[in-house]
RNA sequence: CGGGGCGUAGCACAGCUUGGUAGUGCGCCUGGUUUGGGACCAGGAGGUCGUAGGUUCGAAUCCUAUCGCCCCGACCA
């Protein structure tokens, strides 16, 4: 029999980060490609991931006043040609209905009720839910006006990664409507917090809160905030964004309200979002050579509990005490929600099992087998720690330690990926120093190189795309708070000209 | 859309240079042996070799076109 590999996913991430990623993805079972290009199929264990990354997001919404709506799927193309920047920032990405029914001709369906107008697959929802709260809003009174949508939207791009970049993805999109330029500016805030409390509290990567360049605003806003994460190849991802758009969407669209002044105004507004690319980045983040890592607030099975059942007399004991720890860990509850737990008694090998749970990603394995039946005791292996690492635990006391050690694993993950960023964060004063740090040794096949760089800048739009061109390297933002976020004086790494701050600078997803 | 690579069983691949009608491993099914572990033995199912043309007595293999996928770039959540 040839030795088993030492680890589940090959390549390693040190071997090639891109191809890992994708093994990871397929082995976890989470998704897979569909026959429609750029589209996948997202399976039971990504889809419950989501969901709980779903639940979890709107109850913060909720908290924080917003309501779920749920808006057309189609836009008019008119609409999109109200506001100029954002119809450029999207156009080329727009998938486009143009007719309405088909008709059977030489064996083939073909498309024949021409529309009089094209509909574009909605690419983000701005226009759409402006025109909708443009008859919704009169007054000041009518405002704020807080929405938030559950929705898919679709984006032509060019090239495609499960969960990254899907032609077609899920997400959530907040629009809101103030009366005031610094009420809709607090909103924008408000929500940039949410995005970097979730990351941090629920999926355990810190993230650094900043703003975007001009460069990286999204097409008609004023202002993007944008949180910020490291993934291991020391590449940043933008996790969540949120904008505030002026009265650039409200005047294209028409929102306009009566002030308490008795003045016809236009609305400010916002809007925010993140993506099932968290799903992604939280891959990327906390996985490892076997597979996914599921922090414990998120993952949609947080313990399994695997029956081991070498002989058939003992098989029926083992299956109960599976069942009846299980309902004792149900009892528990994790962050105010009873714990998800799942007993496998699939007639599949011992090893098989262990492996895919591993490669899932629970937090939480448990073992009875009959000599545990004998000694009262539980393997209990965590999927922070490696593979074959199990502790024995006594049996009665265990389901009351379940919250406490899938906070462990919790914290340990967020510290983790915390000393992991810290690490490949660096402070550059000087140009040549900003180059070695961004310039991969093997050109051919790059290695994982670089991190994020903390610089002062004092640049322009060309200087940033020059930057961008030369070493592929951009503004991540400019951090508003958090430990990154310093005030300090100096003098930009490129030009020599002063600067108020540092940015960030990284490759990016 | 540019540069590179690749499409052969559910998955990973070999075979192609030197054309002769498809193979290996994993997975799947059946039976047996095993059992604190990604098991072993035996038997079995499963492929018009991405698609369409062409050359040829004969094409997975040679030629042309086309579609798709992956990696790198441009674009982007």
């Amino acid at each position: 029999m040839a030795k088993q590999p030492q680890n589940a996913i090959s390549p390693t991430r040190a071997e090639d980060f891109p191809e890992w990623y994708q093994q990871v993805v397929r082995a976890a079972d989470m998704a897979e490609n569909s026959e429609v290009r750029g589209c996948m199929v997202i399976k039971p264990w990504g889809y419950g991931l989501w969901e709980r990354i779903q639940s979890q997001l709107d109850a913060m919404f909720k908290a924080t006043g917003h309501k779920n709506a749920y808006f057309p799927l189609l836009i008019p193309v008119s609409y999109l040609e109200k506001e100029a920047a954002h119809v450029e920032g999207f156009a080329t990405e727009c998938a486009v209905v143009t007719h309405h029914r088909l008709e059977l001709k030489d064996g083939k369906m073909v498309p024949s009720g021409e529309l009089t107008e094209p509909f574009v697959i909605r690419p983000t929802s701005e226009t759409i839910i402006g025109a909708a709260f443009a008859r919704w809003v009169q007054s000041y009174r009518d405002l704020p006006l807080l929405i938030n949508q559950w929705a898919n939207v679709m984006r032509w791009e060019m090239r495609t990664r499960l969960f990254l970049r899907t032609a077609e993805f899920l997400w959530q999109e907040g629009h809101t409507a103030h009366e005031t330029p610094e009420d809709a500016m607090e909103e924008t805030r408000k929500m940039h917090g949410v995005y970097e409390t979730f990351l941090r509290e629920h999926l355990a990567i810190p993230v650094i809160p900043g703003e975007k360049t001009e460069a990286e605003r999204f097409p008609g806003a004023l202002n993007t905030f944008t949180v910020e994460a490291m993934v291991q190849d020391r590449k940043a991802i933008q996790a969540g964004t949120s904008h505030f758009l002026g009265q650039n969407f409200s005047k294209a669209a028409g929102i306009e309200f009566e002030s308490r002044a008795g003045q016809r105004e236009f609305a400010w507004t916002t809007s925010w979002g993140v993506s099932t690319r968290l799903i992604g980045t939280l891959i990327m983040a906390h996985g490892d050579d076997d597979g996914v890592i599921m922090p414990p607030r998120v993952a949609p099975t947080q313990v399994v509990i695997l029956p081991v059942t070498p002989k058939e007399d003992t098989k029926a004991a083992v299956l109960e005490a599976c069942d009846k720890l299980a309902s004792e860990i149900r009892a528990q509850s994790f962050h105010g929600e009873p714990i998800l737990v799942e007993v496998d008694d699939r007639d599949l090998g011992g090893g098989v099992k262990n492996w895919e749970w591993i490669k899932k990603g629970a937090p939480l394995r448990l073992e009875i087998g009959p000599r545990d039946l004998e000694k009262g005791s539980v393997a209990v292996a965590r999927r922070d720690r490696a593979p074959k690492d199990k502790e024995f635990l006594e049996a009665g006391s265990l389901a009351g330690r379940i919250p406490e050690i899938l906070q462990s694993i919790q914290d340990g993950l967020l510290e983790r990926a915390l000393a992991f960023r810290n690490e490949n964060t660096k402070r550059i004063d000087s140009m040549e120093e900003f180059r070695s740090y961004f310039t991969p040794s093997n050109e051919e096949k790059p290695e994982i190189h670089g991190g994020f760089a903390f610089a002062h800048w004092g640049g322009s739009a060309e200087d940033e795309e020059r930057l961008q061109k030369e070493l592929k390297v951009t503004i991540r933002c400019i951090p508003t708070s958090g430990d990154l976020c310093e005030e300090e004086a100096g003098e930009c790494v490129f030009t020599g000209k002063p600067s108020a701050r540092r940015v960030v600078f990284a490759k990016s997803y």
